[in-house]
DNA sequence: TAGGCTTGCCTAGAGGTCCTAGGCAAATTA
DNA sequence: TAATTTGCCTAGGACCTCTAGGCAAGCCTA
């Protein structure tokens, strides 16, 4: 029998393939193996277990935002910026849904050291260079720019905004202008 | 042999417990069964599967911190309001983390309108009463109160605060002074 | 209080996921 | 080509989900 050709990297790159197909929850070693069409026991030896499975998953897509994000920011600053950032982030979240669950993943502090998750926070940074904020104030910023965008994508996809007909749309492009115009005024 | 006198609601409010104790994914019907010394075909003449226990836990979670923050909400208004309603939130959050978990589930659009999913949202603009918005305005805000409130301790339970020394209570303050000010002042 | 009825919890069992131990054969190295 | 490493295998145990069918506890009615 000619082998599959296994690794710990396509195993990861196929779970976040299947991520966004069937849910972040769905994720199993069993489905896994049914892809590749070898038996469960056979992925053992390139993972430990299922939950190592999904953080190496979580690596990847806080690796995959965080790339996106970084592109989307090239060259812009101040409001063109922040929203450059905020739309590369929640398109993220749209195309690759099982991807962005993954990203949610309390991740034990070494691991998330090592990962991208830190990253991401640098690059909000960026964003407010832009706008006149100093620390303490800088990280306050980065904190509630970071909630806003994860809850409201968040919220958006577990239907949360369904119930009322105004456009999911034209409330982010408002929730971005008052970011803006928030962060421009920065209560002292 | 005496009965264990199992009811939807009994199991219900254990399932609760149970998903404070030992997170949401793990409120299992084995689980549950054996917190009520039964076996786990038991309970299915009282839940439909593992998704209908889960769903209605959800429900009571909904109702729950809908209650809390009705409760603090009460007699305030402006800013006393918006804060009042932000920290019940987010202790419902830290005191309950497997109820909170459980009020993120998607649910289906008539489960949701049953629910008091949508009292929620109701409460949302009590708030707004306080400051100067009408339609479509005040959707706009709910929509960004909301996501704020739930991407800030989302993040915050996700571990995704740790990397900074700032302190996260000083943050949230700074966030609640900032919604503040952005209510006030919202741009046209 | 004795019968019948409803209903609660039971046993039995099938199917799925997770994971370990140990084996054989394919690929790599000497 | 022989020795070693490595990859995928079979076998099997533990746990979870859920269905079908059974027995007896507790309720009604007479």
């Amino acid at each position: 029998m000619a082998r599959a050709g296994l690794t710990a990297d396509r195993l990861t790159q196929a779970a976040a393939e299947l991520a966004d197909e069937v849910g972040f929850e769905n994720v199993t070693v069993s489905a896994l193996a049914r892809h590749f069409g070898v038996k469960d026991a056979s992925l053992y030896s390139h993972i430990r277990n299922a939950h190592d499975l999904r953080v190496r998953l979580a690596v990847l897509a806080l690796a995959e935002l965080a790339d996106r994000v970084a592109d989307a920011l090239a060259g812009r600053s101040g409001k063109d910026a922040l929203v450059a950032f905020a739309n590369a982030y929640r398109r993220y979240a749209h195309e690759h849904p099982g991807r962005y669950t993954a990203t949610q993943m309390a991740l034990d502090p070494d691991t998330a050291a090592t990962s991208a998750a830190g990253k991401h926070a640098e690059m909000t940074r960026a964003i407010l260079r832009g706008y006149d904020l100093w620390e303490p104030d800088q990280t306050d910023a980065v904190r509630l720019l970071h909630s806003t965008f994860h809850g409201y994508v968040s919220l958006e996809r577990a239907g949360a905004f369904h119930s009322h007909p105004r456009g999911v749309e034209a409330s982010w492009t408002r929730a971005l202008d008052g970011l803006d115009s928030l962060l421009r005024s920065w209560p002292a």
